[in-house]
DNA sequence: CTACTTTTGACAAAATATGTCAAGATAAAA
DNA sequence: TTTTATCTTGACATATTTTGTCAAAAGTAG
């Protein structure tokens, strides 16, 4: 299965860019964006849409990628988080019921 | 849909205990108890906890209820919010399966 | 070796989480 | 209705986490 930061780093990879170039259009470090990619650090969500955009992702696909990366890493610990994912389902589609 | 915050209040009520009586044994002001019982703070983990010892709750059940309502509250806002679930879903089973 | 890219770790700044306190709102008892 | 106790709210302080920079080390190709 792959992670956030290895479809990122893949494609780059794919467009010749270096980290340098990339992490310019980013307006960060490229020390950061070499840490994203390993999987050190996470990126944010703009960074995520604009990595999106510059590399030629689904903003979408790549977004589901990240937001479901983040969810595992916070309960990935826990015995009980396949439940939790569960109950959080119900919240969502409860607090969407429920705002319309 | 009961929030956390609910399911502790009813049952501080439930025990006859004071805001100031339950916070002093959590060891946090009455005034964060109170947010959290309105759903204005987040508990940490470990109040949750402390809450499910001290309030005579299933540590596992408030822990699903308080971890759900975490990630709900993080994705709420996504259109992408259920997709995302599905994948966090499939990515803890790799990461356990990983683990053995 | 040299020149270039990537990785790493120490550190700084910014943002967020967590807490205290005191004053205001609410409600029940006298 | 005044008094008393509880709860709520908002301003503020502190602690923790996140996000970033920088420079040196490590890796890679000519």
């Amino acid at each position: 299965m792959k992670t956030t930061g290895e479809i990122i780093r893949e494609q780059r990879e794919k467009k010749g860019l270096l980290l340098r170039q990339l992490a310019a259009r980013l307006d960060i470090d490229a020390a950061i964006l070499s840490k994203i990619e390993r999987g050190d650090r996470k990126a944010t969500r703009e960074q995520i849409l604009k990595l999106a955009d510059l590399l030629d992702l689904k903003k979408d696909e790549l977004l589901i990628q990240y937001l479901s990366e983040n969810i595992a890493y916070d309960i990935a610990d826990e015995d009980i988080a396949k439940q939790a994912l569960k109950v959080a389902e119900k919240r969502i589609e409860y607090i969407k019921r429920k705002r319309k």
